[in-house]
DNA sequence: ATAAACTCCGTACATAAGTACGGGGTCAAT
DNA sequence: ATTGACCCCGTACTTATGTACGGAGTTTAT
């Protein structure tokens, strides 16, 4: 059993986002003695564990609440993982094109002779 | 010269975000003849415009405020288009790595047997 | 001339994911 | 027994980009 300050350290997170995590539902309130301090036992320990791994993984905090209340259907993993890949394709998608807009846009500020014109600037008008 | 409203329903944007342009320096406030209303020229009307291709294009607000306030400095231009690349270009590769690991994610899904362990949710923990 | 539509201003609310603060109680060490 | 470190709670603040609201004044159409 620790502190919610010890556990934090351990997790590498601030204690206030434990605490704002408990607000928003996704971990529970653990037992509070006498003192009234939060005390973590493992199974708190390796939920938020689970919460920071999915988050690394792009998932948002509404979507890890998801994963961990469909407990272990597989199926509905997979269905969420799949419109996660989707909405991430779609993404790099978009980031392609903008990339392609953007190189273009300062490849022309190269080859442009008059430093008082930007071909950019010009084209945004 | 034409309304608030005119402009905003030409531009496609609600009048709050043209309050809002305002309010964040993006634009001036313009003249306000006896009825305090806003009055909209043409002067106005393209700076909106540029505004709203360059958001398009993918800069922030504050982005847009220095690109307008950069006059048409090239070389300026050009180098803020080389770091917008450079963000666009990381952002990229973090999704395609990101794309990988759910992509195994949902394969594994796929391949599992006993549906009542999530090869996922079990890598989690 | 009256009603509908438009605009004004300032303020609060929205999202996501936290961070910061302030005044108080508790625990551990000296 | 006192000091410093730790924790409590509730609330406000943060960033970015707007959206919504409410009460008042103005303009336009009938």
């Amino acid at each position: 059993m620790k502190t919610i300050g010890k556990l934090a350290k351990e997790l590498n997170i601030s204690i206030e986002t434990i605490r704002f995590y408990e607000r928003q539902g996704l971990i529970e309130q653990p037992l509070k003695p006498e003192s009234g301090y939060r005390m973590y036992g493992d199974a708190l320990t390796s939920q938020l564990k689970f919460i920071l791994k999915a988050k690394a993984l792009g998932f948002t905090l509404k979507e890890i609440e998801s994963l961990m209340s469909l407990s272990d259907s597989c199926a509905d993993i997979e269905s969420m993982g799949l419109q996660k890949l989707n909405l991430i394709r779609n993404k790099i998608a978009d980031l392609q094109r903008l990339e392609k807009v953007i190189q273009d846009m300062t490849d022309s500020c190269k080859a442009n002779q008059d430093p008082q014109s930007c071909p950019v600037i010009n084209s945004l008008k």
